[in-house]
DNA sequence: GTCTATATCCGGATAGAC
DNA sequence: GTCTATCCGGATATAGAC
């Protein structure tokens, strides 16, 4: 594995989540990496291998996550707050969520990176699914409906609160975190 | 009020929804209507110009649609459920919501477009606050916590309720939709 | 693995004719 | 109000040297 790649797959995801993927480009990378535009060419010849690289490593360290939750036997309201973590740090950073900012340019995306989209996307709201599911089953969460309608509507306020957060006022985001923890509680 | 210029509106509009505002070029809306670049320009100087007035243009629809549902005396319920068509039709359409176009890609925008969309994302968050809050008063919804909390969630769950259902499954926004009237229901 | 150099193309934008 | 023509800069991408 090779540093600079690493970097330039971390330097991407952030301008994909800052400034969205039609907004940045190879020089925006090598400039601030201190390397050519033929360099980061050379890891990744055409920009859809970058960004479907980076959905690829994004789906890596979600299941990563699932793995750790797993070990440390965390019940479905700590795996739910720990999924939300992820969401309270984006805010502070000024980022979103990258299914948000890759889903806004959906239509100009390449094939393959439509593909590794819609993967991601459909692994986090299964998962989620399953959680709510579970967690209602023993009793720790209350809601109306099926597992995945719920857990498509907790996913969209996350998604899309930190766009509007972004926007308005990063205390907006917390507002949202809030309601939909309480609209859970039994 | 000249026509070219409001084609050009509208194809900018369609655009940006479909594609994203960083995706599209004066090429795509000149082409498409059978003119050249350099008309475009005559109407929108710059790009950031065109976006602006999209916006602006936006803004418009909402007044007007507000006047029409005072016009009209909806209630809370009907205004809602108004308010809920236009995402409706989006979806169908394989549009998402402007709000959630344009905030995805909110650092690369003009101070000018920057501007223009939070004053409409605080009209629109203004305005469905203080129907939840009559409504509430008035005993038609039941929901937890403040009116304007409520509001950013509901308006979350419909702006990346496209983005989620045009990357999945377009019957993804019903579930949310439906989702979001149940928990309104007392 | 990174560089220089370059090819190619496209996007935004303007000047001036009609 | 729309055109032709053109400029400039930037973005993607490649060839080949080191």
């Amino acid at each position: 594995m090779s540093l600079t790649r690493e970097k330039i797959l971390e330097l991407g995801e952030e301008l994909i989540l800052k400034r969205g993927y039609n907004a940045f480009s190879y020089q925006d990378i090598s400039s601030e990496l201190g390397i050519k535009n033929a360099a980061v060419h050379y890891y990744f010849p055409a920009k859809e291998n970058l960004g479907t690289s980076i959905i690829k490593n994004n789906i890596l360290r979600f299941e990563e996550m699932l793995d750790n939750m797993n070990t440390r036997e965390f019940d479905e309201w700590g795996q739910l707050e720990a999924f939300f973590k992820f969401y309270l740090k984006s805010n502070r950073e000024d980022k979103i969520c990258i299914l948000g900012s890759l889903g806004s340019e959906f239509q100009s995306l390449s094939e393959s990176t439509k593909r590794e989209l819609q993967k991601m996307t459909g692994m986090i709201i299964e998962w989620l699914s399953s959680i709510l599911d579970k967690g209602r089953n023993k009793g720790l969460f209350k809601y109306i409906g099926d597992a995945k309608s719920r857990a498509l509507l907790i996913l969209s306020c996350l998604v899309a609160g930190l766009q509007l957060a972004r926007l308005m006022d990063k205390s907006d985001f917390k507002a949202i975190h809030l309601q939909l923890l309480d609209d859970l509680k039994p």
